[in-house]
RNA sequence: GGCCCCUUCGUCUAGCGGUCUAGGACUCCGGCCUUUCACGCCGGCAACACGGGUUCGAGUCCCGUAGGGGUCACCA
């Protein structure tokens, strides 16, 4: 049997980092076997531009490396992917399940279902539809339409017996087909529902496997049915926990955004990509850039690996100590039987850590082929670069070091593409180094007639010339290697200051002494 | 509320009856390194929800309780 497995995303516009989870198990389950990953569109409820909807979602997966064999823009045997124009498969479903008895028209109106409802609440029985208005037969129909009725289809769920589920995941769940309801399947004016839609799909779609967000659990009885009545083989079923909120066992929601920045650590890291944004001139509208959205990784330059490899881990482990994972290894050794039940909670911080990991491991090239594209975007380097940034760039970017978590990072280091009259000073850095410091000032003014008569202006003849003066001034390093970093680079922090002065050159850094000193009294 | 699911350090997790005085990772807290900030290194704090069983023996099996969550639409 060929494995093939589905995600479903709807057309919302963005990707939710819990969705490309099980996107990703999906995904992973395929390849392992071999098999096929198909996207299907859920776009039944007729959105407007459901084409710009999607580019996001379709944008987020190939920029992870979660790649579909069928679905939207490479088609496929099945097709179309997209529910909207399946109607005509919902309709003979529909057609099948009235001819042998497993769904009926039924005529009552909205408000004569949802009484019944009240009224078993109010007697604190369970609901279940009375089938008052059911109609089997043409001359029922007739008369009812002769009220002026309209139709809607309901599934004749059983009313007695149970069902058991053997779910990969979960085991043997059982439900009582008492509790389940005559679900509506299609509406009066011939759309149909989820449901029905979902089951259908998965069979043309040919899906072995539905892994899917264990909130469908509870829809799944009535999906067997479906799919049973219409004589379908049924796929096998896993029900992964759905990521639930920082630091809680709620369901990790888009629209709660407010509640997860009062986390300490989502706010960091929202906080991270806004100043990444903010030098980008990002739409950093809340409803699509946010950390529970894909997108905003991307933007503020993350690895996918890392995130892949963090959302694997969330809910599945391999043993007790294996933390990281190449593609391959994670297709070679993943597994729905190791798939936690219980949900896991969104941590950035450990997801930062992971981020952290693949930079340190990334090449040097390719680290600075993922920052010059934000200096770029920053206006900090023309489009197309000169041909001398790059080593300018490479040169940052060593010196850098750990300090460039994610390629946006490089724009903490913005003073090294200004103009020597442009960079900007920090206010406390330059009170503490500067101001409060007369003496380093008076060492600076002499350490730059150093620095004006060296011949060389690598970092290593730097640190020759800056320990020789220290050794002859008598001082602590300390004492002028502060108020030397304020004075070229206007912050108190930083990489490496002999690094710092090679990049910036001796021109730049002799200038730069000049622009502070002369902002100092004499 | 009915039904279903879940419950090991703050977080992600290992554990499938004895090797568990519970292991790893992230975080946090010390210390070292150091020109700042990071990195790195060393060390430390920290958990089997509770109560009954079963068993020679339970984190591991069973039953309750509590807590958390999901689902009960002419949404997906």
């Amino acid at each position: 049997m060929t494995v093939r497995t589905r995600f479903a995303p709807s057309p919302t516009g963005y990707l939710h980092i819990g969705g490309v989870r099980t996107a990703l198990f999906n995904w992973l389950f395929a390849r392992q076997h071999n098999g096929q990953f198909v996207l299907r569109i859920d776009d039944t409820d007729q959105q407007r531009n459901v084409e710009a909807a999607l580019q996001p979602i379709l944008e987020g997966f190939r920029w992870l490396g979660i790649d579909w064999d069928e679905g939207p823009e490479v088609d496929g045997p099945y097709g179309p992917y997209f529910q909207s124009q399946r109607a005509d498969r919902y309709q003979a479903a529909v057609e099948k399940l009235l001819e042998t008895g497993a769904a009926y028209h039924d005529y009552a109106r909205p408000e004569e279902v949802q009484a019944e409802r009240e009224a078993a609440e109010k007697a604190k029985t369970q609901f279940s539809y009375s089938r008052t208005w059911m109609a089997e037969s043409a001359e029922q129909r007739a008369a009812y339409e002769q009220e002026g009725r309209q139709a809607v289809v309901r599934l004749k769920m059983p009313r007695e017996g149970s069902l058991i589920i053997s779910d990969l995941i979960r085991g043997d769940v059982t439900f009582e087909w008492a509790r389940e309801q005559d679900h509506v399947i299609q509406r009066a004016d011939g759309s149909c529902l989820y449901h029905l839609a979902t089951v259908v799909d998965d069979h043309d779609f040919q899906i072995s496997h539905v892994i899917r967000a264990e909130e469908h659990l509870s829809n799944t009885p009535r999906q067997i049915f479906i799919a049973q009545s219409l004589g379908y083989e049924l796929p096998q079923f896993a029900h992964v926990p759905y990521v639930a909120e920082p630091g809680s066992r709620t369901k990790l929601s888009k629209r709660k955004l407010s509640k997860y920045l009062k986390n300490r650590d989502f706010a960091n890291l929202n906080d991270l990509g806004l100043k990444i944004a903010d030098q980008l001139d990002l739409e950093t509208d809340t409803d699509t850039f946010n950390p529970v959205i894909v997108d905003f990784y991307e933007q503020v330059g993350f690895l996918a690996d890392a995130i892949v490899n963090y959302l694997l881990l969330l809910g599945w482990s391999l043993d007790d100590r294996t933390e990281f994972f190449s593609r391959e290894e994670m297709i070679r050794d993943f597994s729905l039987e190791r798939v936690n039940k219980a949900p896991a909670s969104f941590d950035c911080l450990k997801l930062m850590a992971f981020e952290k990991h693949y930079m340190q491991e990334l090449p040097l090239k390719q680290k600075v082929a993922k920052c010059l594209p934000f200096l770029q975007q920053a206006k900090l380097v023309t489009s197309p670069p000169p041909c001398d940034i790059s080593e300018k760039v490479t040169k940052i970017v060593t010196a850098a070091g750990d300090r460039l978590t994610v390629a946006g990072d490089i724009l903490d280091f913005k003073e090294f593409f200004v103009g020597n009259n442009e960079f900007e000073y920090e206010e406390k850095a330059f009170g503490k180094r500067l101001e409060k410091a007369p003496e380093s000032v008076e060492l600076l003014r002499s350490f730059r007639e150093v620095l004006s008569d060296a011949t060389a202006f690598d970092a290593e003849t730097l640190e020759i010339l800056l320990k020789g003066f220290v050794t002859e001034k008598e001082i602590k390093i300390g004492q002028i290697i502060h108020a030397l970093r304020v004075a070229v680079t206007g912050k108190g922090v930083g990489f490496g200051m002999f690094e710092t002065l090679e990049v910036l050159g001796k021109d730049s850094c002799l200038k730069r002494i000049d622009r502070t000193l002369a902002k100092l009294p004499t």
